[in-house]
DNA sequence: GTGTTTGTTATCAA
DNA sequence: CTTGATAACAAACA
C-alpha cells in the first residue's frame, strides 16, 4: 500500500538514476496498465520527478509526463549495470527482472531498465501532456498535503467543514493528499484519538495533536524507507522497514506499546482499522 | 470456492 | 446541488 512516504521514497530513489536519460523504448506486456500513446514517450529525456499525493510524475523534455499510480501492489524498480548486482527483495515476484509481474518496461539510453511490476495489476501509467495533467480528476481534486500546503489552520478548516468519522477523513484524498490506511491508523494512535470519533467532537487541542502526529508518523515512514508490509520496494527493489515499527497498524491482538492492552481490529468504511481501546478515546 | 486485502470511483439516499 | 455512506472494481492468494 504505497502511501506518501512510500511514493516519496521511490521518487527520491528514481531521481538519482533517471534524470538526464532518454527513453529508448517501452515494452508493454499488459496493455491496460499503459494509457496514452508510446510515441509520446519514446525519444524523450527524463528531466524531473514529482509526487502529488500517492501519485508519481515522471517529467519529460517534450511537454509530456508519465503519471504513475501504484495502487496496492505496484512497484517501480530501476536496474542498470551498477545496480543489478544488488539483492532484489522477494517481493518483486522473482529473483530476476523482468518477472511475471513486470507489466511494463522502460528501456533507457544507458542500457538501464525501469520495471513496472504489479502483482494485482490495479495500477496505471498514463502518458499525458504536461498542461493536461492537472485536469485529470485524480490530481485536480487532490487535497492539500502534509509537508506542503497542509498547515494546521488548513487542517482545522478541513475538519470543521465535514462531519465524517476522523479516520475516513484522514484517508480521503480529496480532503488531504497522501495518507492511506497504515499512517491514518498510526497517527490516530499517536494522538490518542479513537478512529471512530466524529470530527466535530474533536477539541482544538486534539486537532493540533493529530496534526503533529500525522507529520510525525509520515516522517518516520520516510526515515524507515517506507512500509513493506505488502509489496512495497524502493527504486532499487529493496524493502523498507516501517512495517517493523508500526504503532498499531497490522498489530491485532498484540499488546499496546503504551499500556499493554490488546490492539483491536475493526472495520471502518470497509477498511481494516487498528486501535488501542484503552489509550485512544 | 470463498474471503480478504486497499485505493479509487460509482452509485444511492437524504 | 451537496454530503456522506456504501457498493463495486481491479486481481491474486491463502
Amino acid at each position: 500500500m504505497p502511501e506518501l512516504p512510500e511514493v516519496e521514497t521511490i521518487r527520491l530513489g528514481l531521481q538519482k538514476y533517471l534524470i538526464g536519460h532518454k527513453i529508448v523504448s517501452v515494452q508493454i506486456r499488459v496493455p491496460k496498465i499503459f494509457i496514452g500513446s508510446v510515441k509520446q514517450v519514446v525519444g524523450a529525456k527524463i528531466i524531473g520527478l514529482k509526487r502529488i499525493g500517492k501519485g508519481l510524475i515522471i517529467e519529460l523534455n517534450n511537454n509530456f509526463v508519465l503519471a504513475v499510480h501504484l495502487k496496492m501492489t505496484g512497484q517501480l524498480v530501476y536496474r542498470d549495470e551498477k545496480t543489478k548486482r544488488l539483492a532484489l527483495s522477494v517481493k518483486t515476484g522473482g529473483e530476476k527482472l523482468p518477472s511475471k509481474y513486470s507489466h511494463l518496461i522502460l528501456v533507457l539510453d544507458n542500457g538501464a531498465f525501469l520495471y513496472y511490476n504489479d502483482l494485482r495489476r490495479f495500477g496505471w501509467i498514463k502518458a499525458i501532456r504536461k498542461d493536461q495533467l492537472m485536469q485529470m480528476p485524480f490530481f485536480k481534486e487532490m487535497g492539500p498535503e502534509p509537508f506542503k500546503d497542509l498547515t494546521l489552520e488548513k487542517f482545522k478548516e478541513i475538519i470543521f467543514k465535514s462531519n465524517l468519522v476522523i479516520k475516513i477523513l484522514l484517508m480521503d484524498q480529496k480532503r488531504i493528499g497522501g495518507i492511506g490506511n497504515i499512517y491514518a491508523n498510526d497517527a490516530l494512535f499517536e494522538a490518542k484519538i479513537a478512529p471512530t470519533r466524529k470530527v466535530r467532537s474533536l477539541s482544538s487541542e486534539e486537532i493540533k495533536k493529530l496534526y503533529e502526529a500525522i507529520l510525525d508518523v509520515l516522517r518516520k515512514g520516510l526515515e524507515y524507507g517506507g512500509s513493506s508490509d505488502e509489496n512495497f520496494v524502493n527504486a532499487l527493489g529493496q524493502e523498507g522497514n516501517y512495517q517493523n515499527h508500526t504503532l498499531v497498524y497490522g498489530r491485532e491482538k498484540e499488546p499496546c506499546k503504551n499500556c499493554k492492552t490488546l490492539i483491536k481490529k475493526i472495520k471502518l468504511g470497509g477498511r481494516g482499522t487498528y486501535y488501542c481501546p484503552a489509550c485512544q478515546k
